[in-house]
DNA sequence: CTATCTATTTATAACGTTATAAATCCCATG
DNA sequence: CATGGGATTTATAACGTTATAAATAGATAG
């Protein structure tokens, strides 16, 4: 309470300078009815005494919160995608108003529920999540209530809205294509779960690249990317006993591909010779594995990052058809060698 | 601003009940000066029409922000360290008025940066931040504006403070055990840089095991946990061929450790039968890598959470000294064979 | 039946900000 | 020298909450 007197205010800048608090508000924000002497006059006082506005006080007066919601799926605790996410939201929001608040979202609980939450007590001005779905519930309630988001991941409701998506089908093409070449003749993809919008993007890539190439392939249904390692290691084992198993492999899970890398391993097939296997990297985990295996590049930090700036924008009012950013995929095969490595690390320290 | 009104406020719940405003923030906060029947009532009708007081409103008034902030550290984007730390974060603040704020720190600044705005902006009642030094000036500073915190990590101020910690030490010693009955002689450890706290306890441990043992012992100079990939690849390559290289190591970072197999790979070597490596794991990741390797688990989400718990105990007023941590390593040894496994993924999806 | 107490409720003010409307000032104009 | 008008400043009120002090009702005692 004693403390609480020491913090400037607007009081605080209306005594130095004599004038009504009224004026030194809209000295502060610019307003062209106040004499342009005195604007810099208060801004010059603010400056020096480090006045900086009460958040609390502002949002209870203007109804804005200048807070960015993320959305922290529970599904992401296994390596660096939401530390990169987060931390790339936090370089968009560097320099801004905006503060990062996470809105947990628990595992046993609809996807809905954090959305709901937030529109509910007006948590924030704007929200960030991830993993999409076709007809996704959360895009469609934000839109009837016309609040301000960006998702990872597009959707398929006929509904023009703000998104940052990587581009999956690209992904799975340039996978197949990697495979073929170096002589694979039977591919197997690795699908997310059923429930996602990115499975389809996955899936369509690889058939039509599969199909051009006139390579066999199987899309195995009783795992997914989101399986317990422990059965993506017993599917792949039992597979690759049974008559006719894939010599290639396109999986879009990191941590994924180290089961079956570990099953493939334990067959006795070397990666490189007897099996060939594409990833989608999303750490700079890849380039200490070995045997070294072909990955390509999916930049999360950098998606965070986008999709920060595009949703302040959005709230700014920018229609969300202009707010639409699709990454592309950024090979990092091994017969690049060590170049490559560098470019990542170099991004990443600066 | 229409949808404005349809919030419900504490006067919406006054009409609603003919009572006045102060009747009802009072019988929302159980007075005893308000008759039970009066509160009783009130707090059904608050429940019926979904009231969630106004956060900004209570900040302005009471001066508490009912947030907890946590300092990102821009170390942290490999793997899954903050996002196990965040997530476990949330977990202890599930049900409780606190909401999670991410405080960034960026690479260039200094630590004391995020500190000081929250200190002097009054962004949060708590704080949390990790790789603590052993004269902390965060915790200087915080001490002495007496303000609540709990530090990831202890320190060697001399102050009684909240925190939670690996016992590293203990880690260490485990580690070289390990390594000696598996026959090996020449043990080297990976330090963390010179100003973290944490490198004291892995060195006095190490150091401790090491001499009991009676085995030979180096600490590499040129390189640290921090280190580039390709710095420690290179390193262990050249000391391999220097003459009495190691023939077991221990090192407490994930990746770091991929870069020193993937060196002992390429110079072909053997993890298991040339060499052996104890790694200390904050993910599932090492239960996928081949060769298997001997690794103890350090819970990093289990720490996330009881930080949260802390903290919460802290800005109740608990004395520091009661609230203070120190996790056990979790060995989970090659020869421990399959059952461990699914004991951390059982944790994980509970 | 009045005075006094206790239990309960309420009015007032304030936290720091900004939108709105009103007030002041200064200068040019008739 | 009044008048009008533009430029600039200010008073008032409000956002939703809670601490403080004051008011009311009801009950008890004298």
């Amino acid at each position: 309470m004693a403390r609480r007197s020491d913090r400037p205010t607007l009081r605080t800048i209306a005594e130095m300078t004599g004038l009504a608090v009224t004026t030194v508000s809209r000295a502060l924000l610019d307003a062209p009815q106040i004499a342009l002497e005195t604007r810099q006059r208060v801004q010059r006082v603010a400056r020096e005494i480090g006045y900086q506005p009460d958040r609390a006080a502002r949002h209870l007066r203007t109804g804005r919160t200048n807070v960015i919601s993320f959305v922290l799926d529970p599904h992401d605790e296994l390596l660096g995608f939401s530390t990169s996410m987060i931390s790339g939201l936090t370089r968009a929001l560097r320099d801004t108003q905006y503060h990062l608040v996470i809105t947990p979202h628990f595992a046993e609980a609809p996807t809905l529920d954090p959305i709901e939450y937030i529109l509910r007590n007006r948590m924030a001005d704007g929200v960030v999540f991830s993993r999409t779905e076709p007809k996704d519930p959360r895009v469609k309630l934000l839109m009837e209530n016309d609040f301000p988001f960006v998702s990872h991941g597009r959707t398929d409701l006929g509904i023009e809205h703000a998104f940052v998506d990587y581009d999956n089908a690209a992904f799975a093409r340039m996978a197949v294509e990697r495979l073929v070449s170096k002589g694979r003749r039977r591919l197997a993809l690795i699908l997310p779960p059923d429930r996602f919008m990115f499975r389809r993007h996955l899936r369509d890539g690889f058939q039509e690249a599969v199909e051009r190439a006139g390579v066999a392939s199987e899309l195995p249904g009783d795992i997914n990317l989101d399986s317990d390692a422990a059965d993506l290691y017993a599917w792949l084992t039992w597979r690759l006993r049974q008559p006719d198993p894939p010599d290639g492999m396109v999986c879009a899970g990191e941590v994924s591909a180290l089961s079956l890398m570990a099953a493939l391993s334990d067959q006795g097939l070397t990666v490189g010779s007897d099996f060939d296997l594409v990833v989608k990297q999303t750490s700079l985990l890849y380039d200490e594995v070995r045997p070294r295996i072909d990955a390509v590049y999916e930049d999360i930090s950098q998606a965070g990052e986008t999709l920060g700036k595009l949703l302040i924008r959005r709230i700014a009012g920018e229609r969300p058809s202009a707010l639409q950013f699709l990454q592309e995929p950024v090979p990092r095969f091994t017969d690049r060698g060590q170049g490559t490595r560098t470019a990542i690390g170099a991004r990443q320290s600066a």
